[in-house]
DNA sequence: ATGGCAATGTTTCATTGA
């Protein structure tokens, strides 16, 4: 069982290298962010072709998340939104795919730590952490991934000394991400040893990929059934590349079976 | 072996992202 996440900023942009990515690398269930996709645009045709049922919930411009499932896996009781947290903002999708229950979230990005944006992402997570305790109840097998738009630790940014205390870093944005961990879930990419400077976003400006000036803020969260069955967890750098990539790469996870 | 912002709508700039 594969499951991988990928912000793709854009599916209508980037909806062939989604559909070459998913034929090349072949995973079951891809939790997607920023869609940005109202839902009647959702392209479900081109993606039940190759092989996936769609599940989202989008608006226009802005946010938008789905679950693609492979052909063949059951998919029941999706809900969209954070129970407990009225939003407009498309940020959270579940579904139980093939007995696990699955999250793709986007994480707001706060912006700077002084604005109202800031603000709203700590009380989205709080709201997001609550969420997760209560799931964790009713189902054992649980996965969490998405762009969590936080870097967890220094190691997890390509010059700690220049992002220290700025958004994506800052110590609150990293207390709410130990709060989703302190439901009881691990961060997947930790549980193997990795090369160290792997990040999963990359800005656009200033040669940052070339460089290699990244961060690591897309995670695969894991309940201890589903960790105890992940055999690797890694960031796609690859798809970083060539022309108009998404400024994400996808983080991949491989779970042994039950 | 990568490449000097990108996507969107309000569209010829402003807003947002991270």
């Amino acid at each position: 069982m594969k499951l991988v996440t990928w912000n793709v900023n854009s599916l209508n942009v980037r909806l062939q290298r989604l559909l070459d990515w998913l034929a090349a690398n072949t995973p079951d269930v891809v939790c997607l962010q920023e869609t940005k996709l109202e839902d009647a645009k959702f392209p479900v045709a081109a993606l039940d072709a190759a092989g996936y049922a769609s599940h989202y919930t989008g608006q226009k411009t802005y946010n938008g998340v789905a679950i693609l499932a492979r052909h063949g896996l059951a998919v029941s009781d999706v809900a969209a939104g954070v129970d407990g947290f009225v939003d407009e903002q498309k940020r959270l999708i579940a579904a139980t795919v093939a007995g696990m229950r699955v999250i793709s979230a986007y994480v707001p990005n706060g912006q700077s730590i002084d604005s109202d944006k800031y603000r709203y992402k700590l009380a989205w997570c709080d709201a997001v952490a609550k969420h997760l305790r209560e799931t964790l109840k009713h189902h054992p097998a649980l996965a969490i991934a998405g762009d969590f738009n936080v870097a967890p630790e220094d190691r997890d940014v390509h010059d700690p000394a220049l992002w220290t205390g700025q958004v994506l870093c800052s110590e609150p944005e990293r207390a709410a991400f130990r709060e989703f961990l302190d439901a009881g879930l691990v961060d997947s990419f930790r549980l193997f040893d990795q090369p160290p400077k792997t990040f999963s976003w990359w800005d656009y400006r200033m040669l940052a990929f070339p460089k290699n000036h990244g961060l690591r803020i897309d995670h695969v969260l894991l309940s201890p059934p589903l960790a105890a069955r992940c055999t690797a967890s890694r960031i796609d750098r690859n798809a970083r590349k060539g022309e108009k990539p998404s400024d994400h790469a996808p983080a991949i996870v491989e779970l042994g079976d039950a």
